[in-house]
DNA sequence: TCGCTACCGGACAGTTTGTTCATTATCATT
DNA sequence: AATGATAATGAACAAACTGTCCGGTAGCGA
């Protein structure tokens, strides 16, 4: 990619950040953007077609490393052990207990519920790969979506509520805490 | 309240209802309201400060309905019966099924994020005050805030599960898979 | 060096928003 | 039925934002 591009990119994605982490999503404009990032109004819209696909570009960026790397440290572990202890979700709370690239100033902003949709998305992939190493499988008479929907949703709630009180606990305590109650 | 003002009130509300049932809330403008609703545009920002406080004021009118008759009706039973399985979840559950208002229309809808928000404010409530009579309450170890929070998610993502596979199960199967993950 | 391509910046029409105001219609009360 | 108060009208308005266009410039890769 020509670092023209890439710097320009770069630099939209740096402004949108810092923006989002202090103003809810639908109050920022294209104008505040590319004045924050100092590129032209037309050099915008020829990178993204509207304000909402730059949030999808961004969320793709931001989560797909989070997942990437945790669904390979959990298959090269599965090799040799696949307690529950070990669960990936453990994995992912250390993810963003470790507030890879400030990710955590945009969970706890007022676009939380944005993010996290988007979050959703790769997280039911996950969970739907995961289910069958899952201790609690098959020890109900749930139906299967209900079930996988409940997880997912769980986890990302328990997210959240570790972010807002705070992020005092530890990872692995949050862990247990989502472990009981799927 | 003036009659007028109440034909008026009530002319927004519909037409504001009719655009949220086929159209997401980002996209419908005061201008396709009014004309909708067939009332000037001054008329409108008398009533309602703007967009939101319309979304907000709709869904205080829908919810405390809900929750209203929901309580008083477990408050009456209460006095004799305070079982599981007549729980005030079902009673919640057994509302939406009746589709007051048409509440399912807006709740399947792209919308029902925004709407089950609300939803979740007025659910919150509803929640501290049964915590006690809750059977599975005091046997966990779990922070009672994680608590509170893990049931009313849970409700909410119930209810989301329910009307996302056409609400084909009864009342009392979802108020039992309900029960069964709290 | 040279051709390509991204960026600039300024201008542009088209929407939408929220406000104002003079005029008209409807209300509640006597 | 008359009257004073209040709500609705409709038209106009500035301001902001969106998305597009284009001629000129500058940085890129080969």
């Amino acid at each position: 990619m020509d670092r023209r591009q890439r710097k320009t990119r770069e630099a939209i994605f740096r402004a949108f950040t810092e923006l989002l982490s202090h103003k809810d999503f639908g109050q920022i404009t294209v104008g505040e953007i590319i004045t924050r990032a100092d590129v032209g109004r037309a050099t915008f819209y020829a990178h993204f077609e509207t304000k909402e696909f730059l949030l999808k570009a961004f969320c793709e960026e931001l989560f797909c490393h989070i997942f990437d790397t945790a669904a390979d440290e959990h298959d090269h572990r599965h090799i040799f052990n696949c307690e529950g202890s070990d669960s990936v979700f453990l994995h992912l709370f250390q993810h963003f207990q470790r507030n890879d690239n400030n990710i955590l100033a945009l969970l706890s902003s007022q676009n939380n519920e944005l993010f996290l949709s988007y979050f959703r998305a790769d997280l039911d992939v996950l969970i739907e790969s995961q289910l069958p190493h899952l201790a609690s499988h098959k020890r109900n008479q749930l139906p299967e979506s209900y079930w996988k929907n409940h997880i997912a949703s769980s986890f990302v709630e328990t997210l959240k509520w570790w972010i807002s009180t705070g992020m005092e606990t530890t990872a692995e305590t949050i862990t247990s805490y989502f472990l009981q109650v799927i």
